[in-house]
DNA sequence: GTACATTGGGAAAATGTTTTCCCAACAATC
DNA sequence: GATTGTTGGGAAAACATTTTCCCAATGTAC
């Protein structure tokens, strides 16, 4: 590989004014920079970014640490992020928690190390801890409210769940079960939207926890709660898997959807839609999440400045047919 | 951040007797790594990386791309790369083409340029751009064999769509339909054992192209294919969305499923046993090939080899209800 | 013609490591 | 007691840049 020796030597000039050249930071003569950059071509120099952070103290980089690249919410929020770094010229250092919090921690500190920023998502970090890696690098949380000065991105969840529950009520159901998916921030979020749609409505509060918020886990607890001494006339899952996996167990068992049973979900991922009956959720704006959080980042980057409160990014109801009583 | 200097002047020792300390390169007398040691550990002291990537010439980076970190495929293929990155502690820098080849070249620039090697997948570059990244970083090609020389792992496309066929021809089917994806290896492997089977069988050869390889471009042929003057008893599609939109598709036209029409996919997607009937498919190994593209990448960065034959992962078929005549 | 600013360009320091080379002290061998 | 080998430890080079000074030459104003 040429370095920049090369291309001084090549041009007949020295080291620095080919730094300066390049990085127009100063400017010379048309000949001298005609010369530098003729050497530039010719030589196929493009500087080594390992020395250029030597100096400047700057990776252009940046990490982001997520609880499962093969969830499609995590795998989303890294395209968002992807997307905005490459727009500012930064790269993305990317740190697969695998579901487990002790990666996630070995993956931080690595992190950490060589990246000018991170975006954590899915974090299984106490405050405490955030708190730590802030003082270290600028870092942007996404989808928690953290309990200690840190950058945060969320989504509206208690707000949609809300609206779900009342789409829900004012549709006529009177028995909502809520499916409870990982006890993390958004699920109890989730839950309170849900809760507090039920408490302002007066009906009961029946909260069921899914082994797993995919489609076998909410397979799995449909039968429990369908064949129950009450079964539910309408389900709220954590997530459009549960919802789909709940529908279809329900249908075995011979529940007509909408009909006997409404059922909602909260994601919207392909396969909502196509499912039969089409299944309302709710959008989560992950790719914009994503995004917003890798900005939001940058401009930490240039001002040291923290966010007091989380950056907000809306999701939309999408009501489709299996909650529409025909 | 501490550096070295530090340590050792807090332990009254020089720049490079704790350089050695620290990398086991040399032995000291007792009295002078226990000081050492405790410098490190009171000052909290971690080399920095950049420094390390400098003189070392490494970067314990490798740099993997892909075509789009939304699509499952890729991002297990990610997370496999991710795992054995890991274990062999390096870290990854990730780089999502979002399908976009210009996007491809250029990551794959930046790349080479911050990575000890690099992995790729789902490419869109020509023989020749992989000849020439080759040359300048160890290369591993995931999903295709290149015509150059550069190592790369695959899976046996060909075989599975193969088998796949066969099974739908022994179980009586006549008039077997390809729904082609992405012009891609995978595709044209696929189809190629599709064809295969075909013509050992004596049996007519109809491919039909999906407009995109999602449940909805699988739904949108469905109406052409079936409403023909010879609709298909079958079909193959290129992967398991594209198989469940027809499915669907095909269930709303009245079809019965598999009686009238056996659907066989490829990918065996968490989907595609839930679904019913249970969809007929094959494994896709995308962990397996993340995992092993890395091991194969680290054993070329300390051997210089290359590998003159593809390493082959392979699938295994998953035979269900939607191929069984009842 | 002198003082002063401006312009074009270079020398060298600095970044934080690893690694090579070297030296002094000491022990062992003949 | 001289030679050889070993051991403990340090000085300094090297990596490829950026950046801060600095200097000489030229132009400008009085």
């Amino acid at each position: 590989m040429p370095t920049i020796k090369d291309v001084a030597r090549h041009a007949s000039v020295s080291l620095s004014t080919v730094s300066k050249v390049i990085n127009h930071t100063k400017r010379f003569s048309p000949a001298v920079e005609a010369r530098v950059w003729e050497a530039v071509q010719h030589l196929k120099f493009t500087p080594n970014p390992v020395a250029q952070s030597m100096i400047t103290g700057r990776t252009n980089t940046i990490g982001v640490v997520i609880l499962d690249i093969g969830n499609p919410y995590f795998a989303s929020i890294v395209k968002g992020a992807s997307q905005m770094a490459a727009k500012h010229g930064f790269t993305v250092l990317l740190g697969d928690a695998d579901e487990s919090a002790d990666r996630e921690q070995q993956l931080l500190d690595a992190l950490a190390k060589r990246a000018d920023g991170l975006v954590l998502a899915g974090s299984r970090q106490s405050d405490q801890a955030l708190r730590e890696i802030a003082e270290r690098k600028p870092l942007v949380v996404v989808g928690r409210i953290p309990g200690a000065p840190v950058s945060s991105l969320i989504s509206n969840e208690f707000e949609i769940a809300y609206q779900l529950t009342r789409h829900l009520i004012t549709t006529g159901r009177k028995h909502i079960a809520f499916l409870s998916g990982p006890d993390f921030w958004p699920n109890q979020q989730r839950r309170e939207g849900w809760t507090q749609a039920l408490q302002e409505a007066n009906l009961e509060v029946k909260e069921v926890c899914l082994q797993a918020p995919t489609l076998d886990g909410g397979a799995a607890v449909a039968g429990e709660l369908l064949l129950g001494t009450q079964p539910p006339d309408a389900v709220l899952a954590y997530n459009d898997l549960a919802a789909l996996g709940f529908m279809g167990a329900a249908k075995i068992l011979g529940f007509r959807i909408p009909d006997d049973l409404a059922i909602a979900g909260i994601g919207d991922i392909p396969y909502a839609n196509q499912a039969s009956p089409a299944l309302t959720t709710a959008t989560v704006p992950s790719l914009e999440l994503g995004r917003a959080a890798v900005e939001q980042l940058i401009v930490q980057l240039e001002h040291k400045t923290v966010l007091t409160k989380p950056i907000i990014i809306p999701s939309r109801l999408r009501i489709r047919a299996s909650t529409h009583r025909s």
